[in-house]
DNA sequence: ATAATAGTGTCTCTTAGACAATATTTC
DNA sequence: GAAATATTGTCTAAGAGACACTATTAT
């Protein structure tokens, strides 16, 4: 970029896409979409889109949010995973995709009930057994391996319960996303003694059945020490 | 990207910036280049350009690396950091720039002695406080911290090691990188029983003084378990 | 022998995980 | 009280760091 003519650089189509997560019931969930025509017609899909001329990249990603989901970006967690633009991905034309990672507390509605009647919730196991469109897999796969290795040293987890949870809310968070079960009495011990990562509310909820629970909101950690180690077992 | 005009996209340039780092004698350096012409006219920036219409992006990243330094990418290590798209970071036009970090073995040689003679080492901490053209101190800092990061984790410190290297060369790394000294004993029983990480090559050095020691290669390991954490201290 | 660096052994303290025990609720 | 879930405590084993000690070379 030193030395150049400003009028010779190719062009590209610049999208981000995104690889929206949560929870629905006992499954993380995935938000995909129906792609309406070629290339790849009636295929499942990330969600995604152009950047426009005058937005940077997270915003892209924040309105594609809201244009799928309704909800918005600034109530979600939203990290930038990789950027892919191998010259053939798109057979169209040269399009580079920034992907964002999204991550929302549970959605039990589906969002076809929104105005985004073309995009559905899955199970990531049943996403990950079909074929999406474009690369979408690969992108899907690294979004979901981050997501996996990023519950170890950062609270992100947090991001798929409501404003106010309990430990064991958490928990299940964990278990859910590793696919393996932790025990209660390490893992409540474990969490509320990492420092900063989760800050009481007072409040306590009432249950079915069982001692009432704290109520915890995320602290202020953005790095988990010492880590929640994967390895950890029941 | 379900329904959309082929033409309707706005036109983008996209480039690759490179951070690359390796140790010249006691201290970690950055590649810089002088910018020839506005903006930041004669002012420090990291080498980059345009990826070309049939190029991927680590084939671009490679290719000014080679540019840059005459060394092929594939004898270093190259990663992808993030992308960067603020509408206005750059003053001319609309440019979505993809970091790669590069680690290169020691490079004791001047690369002005080369034919990139606009590039120069520098340690990383006068870059640090140096003003760097663009936003490339931000995509300095958050490649030099995804350096420092993967140290803990990844066996990414054998990429600043020739092919083969002593056990004490490998901690070197770590102790500039981390700027703390290491227990070279506990350090050297860490490494030697991380699984995968080091092949030893049966071969040993002769060296001014002392014991010979053993030479060794990077493993196949990807990752360490257990890691090296930063907070060892000698 | 002395200096220098490589590499091993050992001790202590912390922490992870197993699991017993206690606390607080609903039925 | 029984059942269910929350929370605390205790034990054991593994790992981290401190550091003594041994090994192998050059001078």
């Amino acid at each position: 970029m030193v030395n150049y003519d400003p009028g010779a650089f190719p062009p590209f189509a610049v999208t981000v896409d995104l690889v929206v997560l949560t929870l629905r019931g006992e499954l993380l969930n995935v938000l995909l979409v129906k792609r309406g025509g070629a290339p790849y017609a009636d295929q499942w899909a990330l969600p995604g889109g152009f950047v426009q001329a005058d937005e940077n990249l997270v915003a892209a990603a924040d309105r594609e949010l809201v244009e799928e989901t309704g909800i918005s970006g600034a109530a979600a967690h939203m990290e930038q995973v990789a950027t892919y633009g191998e010259p053939d991905r798109d057979p169209r034309m040269r399009v580079v995709s920034v992907a964002y990672l999204a991550i929302l507390p549970n959605q039990p509605i589906p969002v076809a009930a929104t105005d985004a009647a073309d995009a559905e919730w899955r199970p990531v196991e049943e996403a990950l057994a079909g074929v999406l469109a474009f690369d979408h897999d690969i992108i899907f796969r690294d979004a979901l391996e981050r997501a996996r290795a990023k519950l170890e040293y950062s609270p992100m987890a947090t991001a798929f319960c409501p404003d106010e949870f309990t430990v064991a809310e958490l928990r299940h968070v964990y278990e859910i996303i590793w696919g393996r079960k932790l025990d209660p009495r390490n893992f409540h011990r474990k969490v509320t003694s990492s420092k900063d990562f989760l800050v009481p509310t007072g409040r306590s909820t009432v249950r079915e059945a069982g001692r009432p629970a704290q109520l915890f909101r995320a602290g202020t950690a953005q790095v988990l020490y010492p880590p929640l180690t994967r390895s950890q077992v029941a």
